[in-house]
DNA sequence: CCGACTTGGTTCTGATTCCGAACTCACCTA
DNA sequence: TAGGTGAGTTCGGAATCAGAACCAAGTCGG
């Protein structure tokens, strides 16, 4: 394996991250985490799966480590799937792909909307950096290799 | 259909950006497509992708509308794909990922850091309120529906 | 003018993988 | 003890995938 080095080898961590999101159930189930769900049959219900997808997908979440399988009841033994720090990290993630269908599909309607809970206000998303203390969008990005650096 | 009206059905763009994305290749294309890749045969080597997987893909995002089949040589006929505006909005979602990815799957090497261009520092992603002019995390994000409002 | 090469595909054939229906099992409730 | 629920497992059919071969239009080298 690995015999020739491509582009997609070689740099991303977006490879990376599809290894664990990988298909469409699994983020379908993020995104439910995220509102909340926690219990096997809540995601069942709620995204209409089927069980044996369902159960195969929650034991690849918690492999990969971003569910928790918790015992939240003795007897009977009840399990719920929650969400890690690792799997909290993808918020910004899920954000970003639903603003997009919000504008570029839903536009007319979009069902949910997200806003700064202090004012109410929709929100943003923008790119920071912090040693400018600036905003910018994705015009001013640029890309350098980040593995042959620093020790 | 729509029979029982769960919150898959109710509330979701990601469900809607998911119909476009849907799968690992169509993403692994799209970072492509950022990267600059624009020809057929080059997505092909790059991914390693089958042909036939390949034309399939690549024809469901034209008529999504995130690439653009565009002819750049009369003769022989030779065809680019680019990046439509409605493509070029995915960036915040495959930087957002890309970022996941280097800091909890790749954290020792991230193979590729993006920086600002200006200042060649590190750029992070942040949520931000136009309104009260201030970036935050994901702690201060609340949600409404969209539907209901406004006409 | 002939054959080899390139780009950008299409068609065909197994091999995987996916998914839904049905079954299991432990436990609780009436 | 009959039925219900939560959390799975087993199994067969259907969709999807990868690979190889084939095609076509044009270009290049000799």
């Amino acid at each position: 394996m690995a015999d020739t080095e491509n582009t997609a080898d070689r740099a991303c961590s977006i490879q990376a991250g599809l290894d664990v999101l990988g298909d469409r159930w699994t983020i379908l189930i993020m995104r439910d985490a995220f509102r909340g769900v926690r219990r096997f049959d809540d995601f069942r219900r709620d995204l209409d799966i089927a069980r044996p997808v369902l159960t195969e997908r929650l034991k690849r979440l918690v492999v990969a480590g971003v569910l928790e399988r918790r015992l939240y009841c003795e007897r009977p033994p009840r399990y719920e799937y929650r969400l890690t720090p690792m799997g909290a990290a993808l918020s910004p993630t899920l954000v970003a792909l639903m603003r997009w269908g919000d504008e570029w599909i839903n536009h007319d309607e979009p069902p949910t909307v997200l806003v700064h809970e202090a004012c109410g206000e929709p929100l943003d998303q923008a790119f920071v950096c912090w040693h400018c203390d600036e905003t910018f969008t994705q015009s001013a990005i640029a890309s350098r290799p980040g593995n042959t650096v620093t020790h």
